[in-house]
DNA sequence: AGCACGCCGACT
DNA sequence: GTCGGCGTGCTC
C-alpha cells in the first residue's frame, strides 16, 4: 500500500494540516474529485499521488471509510484548501467515461432528484469490463496436408475450414476427441491464434442496398439525411402506422450517419419485448452485421463485451431496452426510439426514469439526432412536434389504409348483459360469427383479477382489506382475496366472517378472470386464456403466450393493458372493449391513450391483410366525445378530445407532475414524517402540493408508503422544485424517500 | 452501498 | 460480566 495518508513516518504529518505545508513547499497540487457509484451526496476530493496521471472519465480505486472503493475521476482541480484529503490508490485500466456521458450522468441526476452515484451506477454495469478481454487460441488451417489422411483428421479439417475456432470446439464440432486436434497442432496443419474471447462487433456496412422504398417513404428518408447531415441535436419524430416503413426508414439515417462519420455510435432503443430475432435479422439484412444487443438479462460475458465495446468507441449500432440509455458511449451521434409511445419505456422500480424522456435529454447533450417513432405517438409527443420542437415526419399507410379497426359502439343501456355478466348480446353474436370462421377476438377490460368486490348475500358484508378499509379483489385463478393497495392477501373463507353463513360470499363486478370465465361458458369448446400481469407473470410468460396466440391456438384473449403492447396478432379480427367508460373516467391519465393505442395494434394489418378489423365499444355513454372520435375512425379528433381534457387539468403535456413517495416499516412514524415533509413543501408560483396519501400500493415488503403528488405549470422546473423540497426537510433514515418526475400511475 | 459505532438481550 | 443483534450515521 502507498499513498501520502499511509506515511506516518513522515515527520510533516505530525502536526495537522501537513498537506498543506507540502503545498507550500511544493505548489499546488491538482486533486481529482471521484464520483462512487454509490448514494453520496456529491463527488469527493482525493489528492492525486506523485507520478500518477488522470484525466476525468478515468476510473481509480480510492480509500472510502474504511474501505477501497471503485469510483471515476470526475473532474481534476487544484487542491481545494482546508480538508486534508486522502489520496488515490491506484487507477484502474479500461475504457475511460467519455464527456457525453459524464455530462448525461449530471444532468440525469439533477433532473431525476438523485445523487450522481446512483445514475454513475446506471452506467457503471459491467465492471469486468474494465480489464482487458480475456484470449483464447483458436485454430484455423495452415494450408499443409498432413502425410497421413486418416477419416477423424478429415472431419477436423472440414471443421476447420469455416471460423476458428478452440480445439474443444473444433473436436466437438467434428465428433472426434482432442487428441486428433492436437496431433493435427503438432503437424502444423492447424495454427492456433489468440483471440480476445469478447470480440468485437462487426461494423456496418451502410452501402449494402435496402429494401425499396416508396415515395413517402424515400422523402421521409431524404428530410431524415438532412437532419443527419446537418449535425448537433434534432429530435424527429416519425408518425407511421403499422407497415408504412418506419424502420427502413430510421435505417437511412443510419446508413447516412454510418457513412459520414466512421467512428459514430448509433443506439436503438426497443421496448424489450420486441428485442427479438425478428429485428436482429432486419439489421442483419440491412447492415451485413448485427448490432451489439443489450437488455435486462443478458449474460456476464456478453454484458462484459458489449459494456466494453461501447466505452471503447467500437461497438457502432447497439439495440437494447430501456436501460441501454445509459451505456457509455463516447461519440452517441444518433439515439432512435422505435414504439416511443410503449409503456415499458418507463421505469418504475428502483431507480425511475422514462427512457424516452431520458433518450431526448441525452441526444441534446451529446449532440445526437433523436428520432421518436410510433404508429400512435404519445400525447407529449405529438404536441412536441406540432409546437414545432420536433421536426414531425408522417408515413401515412398504404392508400386508403385506416389507422383504426372499423369500430361500433353497444350501448349498455339498449343491450344490458344479464345480472352477473358483462358480455352483451350483441358482442356475444359478433365473437360467435369470429369464432365460427377461426378467427381470434380480443376482449379488453383494465382490471385484473375475478371481482373487484366480495360481498355477503347474507348480510350484506363486504370484505375489505384490514389496513386500508379498500375491497378485496377476488383472484379466483389463486383462489385468494387480494388488496390490489397494499397487496394483502387470504383464502376466500367459507363462511362470511360478519355473520358466519356458509358460502354466501359473492364475487361482484367484473375482472378480467371473471370475464373469462363468462367467455368459457359461452364458448365451451374455445379456448380462451387470459392475459393479465397475475397470470402472465415474467417475460418468458409473455412470450409463450404472445407466440400462442400468433399461431393461433388461442380464440379469445382476455386481457388488461398488457395486452395492448407491441403485439401484433395477424388471425385477431375482434376487439370487445368490455367497458369503454372506465378508460374515460378512471384514475389512469393515459388510460383512453392506451385504449386507443390498444384498437390501433389490434386493428394491426388490417388493410393490408384480407381479414379486416373490426371493434366494438361497450359503453353507457355512446355520446362522449372520445368514443364519438374513435367511432368515426377520427384520431385526430380523438387525440383533440384527449388533449382537451389534459389541457384542462393541467395534466401533462401541458403541466409537469411529480411524485414524492415515502417508506417505512412503522405506519405511525412514516405518518409523523409525511406530516413534517408536508409542512416543509416549499410554496411556489404554479406548483400545487397534494397529499399525504396512502400510496398506489401502501404496503410493499412490509414497508409503508405515503405519497405526495406535485402538479406544477409547465414553465415550472419540478426537479429543481422536489430538490428545493427535499433540502429543506430531514428524513430519518428509517424512512425512505424517492422521487418520481413523471409518474405514469398516480391514483 | 459498506462499515463502524452504539446501546440493549441471552450466553460461555 | 461479554458476544452480537441491527438502528443510525458517515464516507473527501
Amino acid at each position: 500500500m502507498q499513498g501520502s495518508d499511509r506515511l506516518p513516518a513522515c515527520p510533516s504529518t505530525l502536526y495537522s494540516g501537513s498537506r498543506h505545508v507540502l503545498s507550500d513547499l511544493f505548489g499546488p497540487r491538482p486533486c481529482a474529485a471521484i464520483l462512487f457509484p454509490l448514494p453520496l451526496p456529491e463527488a469527493f476530493d482525493y489528492a492525486i499521488p506523485e507520478g500518477m496521471e488522470l484525466e476525468p472519465g478515468d476510473h481509480v480505486a480510492a480509500p472510502l471509510g474504511g474501505r477501497m472503493a471503485q469510483g471515476v475521476v470526475w473532474e481534476v482541480k487544484p487542491e481545494s484548501g482546508g480538508r486534508a484529503l486522502k489520496s488515490i490508490e491506484h487507477a484502474i485500466g479500461g475504457p475511460r467515461l467519455g464527456e457525453g456521458t459524464r455530462r448525461f450522468v449530471d444532468w440525469a441526476a439533477g433532473y431525476l432528484v438523485e445523487p450522481p452515484g446512483v445514475i454513475l451506477r446506471q452506467v457503471l454495469r459491467s465492471t469486468s469490463a474494465l480489464r482487458p478481454s480475456p484470449v483464447e487460441t483458436v485454430y484455423r488451417l495452415s494450408g499443409a496436408q498432413p502425410q497421413r489422411q486418416t477419416p477423424a483428421r478429415q472431419a477436423v479439417l472440414e471443421a476447420a475450414a469455416g471460423e476458428a475456432m478452440s480445439a474443444a470446439d473444433l473436436a466437438r464440432a467434428a465428433g472426434v476427441s482432442g487428441s486428433v486436434v492436437k496431433g493435427l497442432v503438432d503437424l502444423g496443419v492447424l495454427i492456433g491464434e489468440d483471440r480476445p474471447t469478447d470480440p468485437p462487433f462487426d461494423d456496418p456496412d451502410p452501402y449494402r442496398e435496402g429494401v425499396a422504398l416508396n415515395q413517402i417513404q424515400a422523402d421521409a428518408a431524404i428530410t431524415l439525411r438532412r437532419l443527419v447531415s446537418a449535425g448537433g441535436f434534432q429530435c424527429a419524430l416519425i408518425d407511421g402506422v403499422t407497415g408504412s416503413g418506419k424502420t427502413e426508414v430510421y435505417f437511412e439515417a443510419i446508413a447516412e450517419l454510418v457513412r459520414r462519420e466512421p467512428e459514430a455510435q448509433i443506439l436503438v432503443l426497443l421496448p424489450e419485448i420486441a428485442l427479438t430475432q425478428s429485428v436482429m435479422d432486419r439489421f442483419e439484412a440491412r447492415f451485413g452485421a448485427r448490432p451489439a444487443l443489450w437488455h435486462s438479462d443478458i449474460g456476464q460475458k456478453e454484458r462484459r463485451r458489449v459494456w466494453r465495446e461501447v466505452a471503447s468507441g467500437r461497438a457502432r449500432i447497439v439495440a437494447g431496452a430501456r436501460s441501454a440509455l445509459f451505456l457509455p458511449f463516447t461519440r452517441l451521434r444518433c439515439t432512435i426510439v422505435d414504439e416511443e409511445h410503449d409503456p415499458t419505456y418507463k421505469q418504475d422500480e428502483g431507480l425511475t426514469y422514462h427512457a424516452r424522456d431520458l433518450a431526448v435529454a441525452r441526444g441534446k447533450l451529446e449532440g445526437a439526432l433523436t428520432i421518436l417513432a410510433s404508429a400512435t405517438p404519445s400525447l407529449e409527443s405529438l404536441v412536441n412536434a406540432e409546437a414545432g420542437r420536433y421536426v414531425h415526419i408522417r408515413l401515412p399507410g398504404r392508400a386508403g389504409t385506416a389507422q383504426l379497426p372499423e369500430i361500433d359502439t353497444i350501448d349498455l343501456r339498449d343491450f344490458p348483459p344479464e345480472k352477473g355478466n358483462w358480455l352483451s348480446e350483441p358482442l356475444i353474436a359478433e365473437m360467435d360469427q369470429v369464432y365460427e370462421k377461426g378467427e381470434q377476438s380480443l376482449l379488453y377490460l383494465n382490471r385484473r383479477g375475478f371481482a373487484p368486490l366480495v360481498l355477503c348475500r347474507a348480510c350484506g358484508h363486504k370484505m375489505k382489506s384490514p389496513e386500508t378499509d379498500r375491497w378485496l379483489v377476488e383472484h379466483r385463478y389463486t383462489g385468494r382475496l387480494i388488496c390490489h393497495t397494499t397487496g394483502f392477501s387470504m383464502p376466500k373463507p367459507k363462511a362470511c366472517p360478519e355473520c358466519g353463513a356458509q358460502d354466501s360470499l359473492t364475487g361482484v363486478g367484473p375482472g378480467v378472470e371473471r370475464v373469462a370465465e363468462e367467455a368459457r361458458h359461452r364458448f365451451p369448446d374455445a379456448v380462451v386464456e387470459v392475459f393479465s400481469s397475475d397470470t402472465t407473470q415474467g417475460a418468458d410468460a409473455v412470450r409463450a403466450l404472445v407466440g400462442r396466440m400468433e399461431r393461433g391456438e388461442i380464440d379469445i384473449l382476455v386481457g388488461t393493458q398488457i395486452a395492448a403492447k407491441g403485439h401484433n396478432f395477424p388471425r385477431l379480427t375482434l376487439v370487445g372493449v368490455v367497458d369503454a367508460d372506465l378508460g374515460l373516467a378512471g384514475g389512469d391519465l393515459r388510460a383512453g391513450e392506451r385504449t386507443y393505442q390498444m384498437l390501433v395494434q389490434a386493428a394491426g394489418r388490417a388493410g393490408r391483410a384480407d381479414r379486416p378489423g373490426r371493434a366494438l365499444l361497450q359503453t353507457h355513454q355512446p355520446d362522449h366525445e372520445a368514443i364519438q372520435a374513435l367511432v368515426a375512425g377520427d384520431r385526430t379528433a380523438f387525440l383533440d378530445a384527449e388533449r382537451m381534457m389534459r389541457e384542462m387539468l393541467k395534466l401533462p403535456p401541458y403541466g409537469r407532475l411529480a411524485a414524492l413517495i415515502l417508506s417505512g416499516p412503522e405506519p405511525e412514524r412514516l405518518e409523523n414524517c409525511a406530516r413534517e415533509v408536508a409542512a416543509a413543501a416549499p410554496h411556489a408560483e404554479g406548483v400545487e402540493v397534494f397529499g399525504p396519501a396512502d400510496a398506489p400500493l401502501a404496503v410493499v415488503r412490509g414497508r409503508w408508503r405515503k405519497r405526495f403528488l406535485v402538479q406544477a405549470e409547465r414553465r415550472v422546473d419540478v426537479s429543481a422544485y422536489m430538490r428545493a423540497w427535499m433540502a429543506r426537510v430531514k428524513i430519518p433514515a428509517a424512512i425512505r424517500s424517492s422521487v418520481d418526475i413523471e409518474p405514469y400511475s398516480f391514483l
